[in-house]
DNA sequence: GTCTATAGAGAGATAGAC
DNA sequence: GTCTATCTCTCTATAGAC
């Protein structure tokens, strides 16, 4: 999978990585050319070939490389803290700031997601594994963190739908609030507008998951 | 932009949408052949060139196809409500029931906002035009509403920020969810699940404009 | 590791018959 | 209105020099 790598070869795998992600985000897998990838980079099509055997291996480990760092960076948030309440708010947050920091992934999530009418693709399941394997664990399956959603709910709470509302108005945030508020100066992605989704977010955590009713 | 249409030629045209929303929306615009599209008609690639000059004004069309039915769904429903309340939580209804009633919908949509990094096409603007034209004198500019939410509220709110959510909520659980629950028989568009996603979501909505504190 | 050059497939568009 | 036939272009993948 990986080219046996001297420093200068990591160095460009590592940039063919990062113009990859941009520009896959952009335009989708087929529409994007690897000519414009290479050219980014500022190398030849073919020279692209030594790191990643074809434009598919590229494009899975730009997925990969970007769920990993998804992963990582939730896993770490979680396991800061100790209540189950605070380890799901500490997941959000870390959802939030991670897309926000990175848009090209939430493009390129939304795309995935877009594709495939019935079920995802081996290696974009492969790519998720961690992550999903994380949550589920976390939460999902935790008996502890059922237990305290079914005690402080009077109505029937399903963890599916709530994790789903909650992915898809990140997603969106961050995809999208960018092109459609072009006017006014309104700019989704500062600090500060960023700030306002997040708490927004939790608060729509908390009321979903009945954290005041405890 | 049509061509003359017999009722002959308005049925295929309506099978060639038809079929092409589907493909489209599965694909996406460049990964879709014109070939998929028309063996799923019945008829063959050039045939459709009568109907649509080409590959890029079918997948407007269908765009515009798409956005209207939506806009004419939403917007009968606010019409046959009177409260500023009532109508918010209409629209939100109406959004659920379209999107969900025809998923390719969004599909579609995903892919148009994972697309472009800074602004819309022309094409896209102009198709979702009645609909954000409508949404925005409703309800972003509508001093009535806008009075009634920041009497209602403490802190402050940002309808974009909360359209935003409902938005994407919505298109995630329709798009992503019938693929990622595969296992147990979980099925995220039966009219069960379906009206979970939708009373969850009107939660959401009440609880982020404050209706509760009229 | 990166390059030049080229092979080869795929798919949109067009011409013109029926 | 729909067909067959073909043109043409684009882009991926490969071969092989440096």
């Amino acid at each position: 999978m990986v080219a046996p790598a001297g420093a200068r070869a990591e160095k460009t795998r590592r940039s063919i990585l990062d113009a990859a992600e941009q520009i896959f985000a952009e335009n989708g897998f087929a529409a994007t050319r690897l000519e414009d990838i290479a050219s980014r980079v500022g190398i030849r099509r073919a020279s692209m070939v030594y790191h990643f055997k074809d434009k598919r291996a590229l494009h899975d480990a730009v997925l990969t490389d970007v769920l990993m760092g998804l992963y990582e960076q939730i896993r770490d948030a979680v396991d800061a803290e100790s209540t189950p309440e605070r380890r799901i708010e500490a997941a959000v947050a870390a959802w939030v700031d991670y897309v926000s920091s990175r848009p090209a992934t939430a493009r390129i999530v939304m795309r995935e997601l877009a594709n495939s009418g019935r079920e995802l693709p081996e290696s974009v399941r492969e790519s998720a594994r961690p992550l999903v394997t994380f949550l589920r664990a976390q939460f999902l399956d935790n008996e502890t963190v059922r237990e305290r959603v079914r005690r402080a709910s009077d109505v029937k709470v399903s963890p599916a739908h709530v994790a789903s509302t909650i992915a898809g108005a990140t997603l969106f945030y961050v995809a999208s609030m960018p092109l459609i508020e072009t006017r006014s100066n309104f700019r989704a992605l500062d600090a500060k507008q960023v700030a306002l989704h997040k708490a927004e977010l939790l608060r729509v955590t908390r009321k979903l998951l009945h954290f005041d009713e405890a």
